[in-house]
DNA sequence: ACAGTCAGGTTTACCGGTAACGTAGTCCAA
DNA sequence: TTGGACTACGTTACCGGTAAACCTGACTGT
């Protein structure tokens, strides 16, 4: 039994008395070998503990690459999170290895990693959202390297787009409200330089109410992340300042639910005084006492179907160009 | 301004009229090489497009990957996705780039991930856990492949360790109830087949508690996975066989909170007729009306702890072999 | 005047796997 | 008996980058 750690094709040929594109055939499961041979070539292997080496296989003329890459804006949320479960599990399903990334909401640092990672020769990306660089979008086109950018909806994509509209969601919402009653909306934000996806959902809400006859009254938008103290700390300063609203959109749900905390610490009644709604559907939403008012967004299925789209892509096969998963606003009992 | 796609070192060295060796001199930032044609270089390389081929440059016999492993549990937990956050961060900090993995809890998922992501010879692995099969052990051990097990502290590590003892966080917690008075104390718990760190924290739990004289009355692990739901009915279940609990120890926070929503919904005041703790330290947890007992778990540290720790021993320096960065018992206004 | 040194290169070999192509032997039908 | 088809291989070239060895002319000190 000896080993040394890294076999090679040539070791087991040497060892097995055949050359070294026999045992290539063998172990790839081609054809063209006799039983015998393949016999005792994958016993060979077996012995000397062979480990294929990707990396040249990869690195060949054929680029038979395997790796693909995935950039999100951040991996403490717990929806991208679940984006990344979707695609790990389909990509290692269909045989392929996800490299990820983040780019803290900024094209440029996407695009520096967009550099570093094509230097790996992936098969394809996975991008989130739809705002990129320039020259991201050069490097993408003038390697012809498939791509899927995921999350906020294109319809001319670079290449694939799976995902939903955000401005959609925030609009959704607002006609929601608007129909439940409610005129005097604030809104409360996060991100408020980086994150335009986030801003696109407050601009279809904006823009939905403004529709409706009863535009937004005052809007909080912080800098800081979207979190839950946040969320609490915003909404005091939102209603110091507009004391008179109705309802409240948060960025997201930790954020509502931040939100929430400051009416009950205020005693503000919930719906009855204010209405709050968040986004992004957090398991934590539908067991407050009060089932939080959000949008749930199908994470893991973007994943999923991204993955998909994008090995169909890799294979030559013809994925669909824009898959659209719709998200579903869920009314609770908070707005 | 030509374009191929994939420029070479090669090409870069026909445009400028010297060996690819000096042109890989130049961008490497190497010596030997005069200003004049290091502009040169730089200027065609620019001009080419050119991108890095780490493929061939690992490939070759130094072997320099910089590609590092991460293996977790699952990606759908908040907590796993800030470890992981670390270790991006860290990594790419660093030059490295990170292919990541789930194993669902079982050493059995997680050796093929490692038989899979060894054919990209990289540089390092980062493992959740302790628990491996002889086969990862082996295959890690004959390979000399650095790693790093995390989350799961042990005083005997393949290579590297980073984390804490979840025997010690279920003892802390079980010590911190006694000396609040609590005598009859319960446990939820999920995953029972599976998570094994889930199980140690349970343990040290109960064998704090009879240490303490006052043993463990009763516990409900489900074989589902931790969640708000399963902590609220896990509750019911539990509190239905045995109703005289005075407190109960939860998997986690997530379930802790269904847990808290159960007893909110029987009208069972806490912590008055029951105590409820929890595990992890969601940042939920801080800002629930009641603010959850529970334990703090240093998820991010631990990535970027482990990262740095993996990117040391791959450089030949000599990191501590075992780091331990501890847990903080928060006590709330739950138990 | 000549060996020694040094900057600034070039040449060669190699990593492991695979595509493309070559070849020896066998079998069978015309 | 010959030629075509088929099986079961072997040979060669190549991918892109890098280590190591080698080369060359200019300058230097004695």
């Amino acid at each position: 039994m000896e080993r040394k750690g890294k076999a090679s094709l040539e070791d087991i040929a040497r060892a097995t008395g055949v050359s070294k594109m026999t045992v290539s055939r063998v172990l790839r499961g081609g054809t063209g070998f006799s039983d015998d041979t393949k016999d005792r070539v994958t016993q060979a292997a077996a012995r000397l503990g062979y480990i294929p080496n990707r990396l040249a296989a990869a690195f060949g003329a054929d680029q038979a690459s395997t790796l693909v890459g995935i950039c999100v804006p951040r991996l403490t949320s717990g929806l991208f999170g679940q984006v990344l479960d979707g695609v790990e599990r389909a990509l290692s399903r269909l045989g392929y290895q996800a490299i990820i990334g983040t780019n803290a909401y900024e094209a440029a640092e996407e695009e520096a990693w967009v550099r570093q990672v094509s230097s790996w020769r992936p098969a394809g990306l996975i991008l989130t959202g739809r705002v990129h660089t320039a020259g991201t979008v050069e490097l993408l086109r003038s390697n012809a390297l498939p791509v899927v950018e995921i999350w906020d909806l294109t319809t001319s994509p670079i290449d694939l787009s799976v995902g939903f509209s955000h401005r959609d969601c925030g609009a959704e919402m607002g006609q929601f409200l608007l129909r439940k009653g409610r005129r005097r909306a604030g809104y409360v934000g996060a991100l408020a330089q980086a994150d335009v996806m986030g801003r696109a959902r407050m601009e279809g809400f904006a823009e939905a109410l403004a529709a409706g006859g009863h535009p937004l009254v005052d809007r909080e938008v912080l800098l800081d992340r979207p979190g839950f103290y946040q969320g609490y700390y915003g909404l005091e300063t939102l209603l110091a300042r507009s004391p008179k609203l109705d309802v409240v959109h948060f960025h997201n749900d930790e954020m509502a639910i931040g939100g929430l905390h400051f009416c009950q610490a205020r005693g503000i009644r919930v719906p009855e005084d204010l209405g709050i709604a968040g986004w992004g559907g957090m398991e934590a939403a539908s067991v407050l006492p009060k089932r939080l008012t959000t949008t749930v967004v199908p994470t893991t299925a973007i994943g999923k179907a991204s993955a998909e789209a994008l090995v169909a892509r890799i294979r030559g096969e013809a994925p669909q160009e824009v898959t659209v998963l719709p998200t579903r606003l869920v009314p609770g009992e908070t707005a």
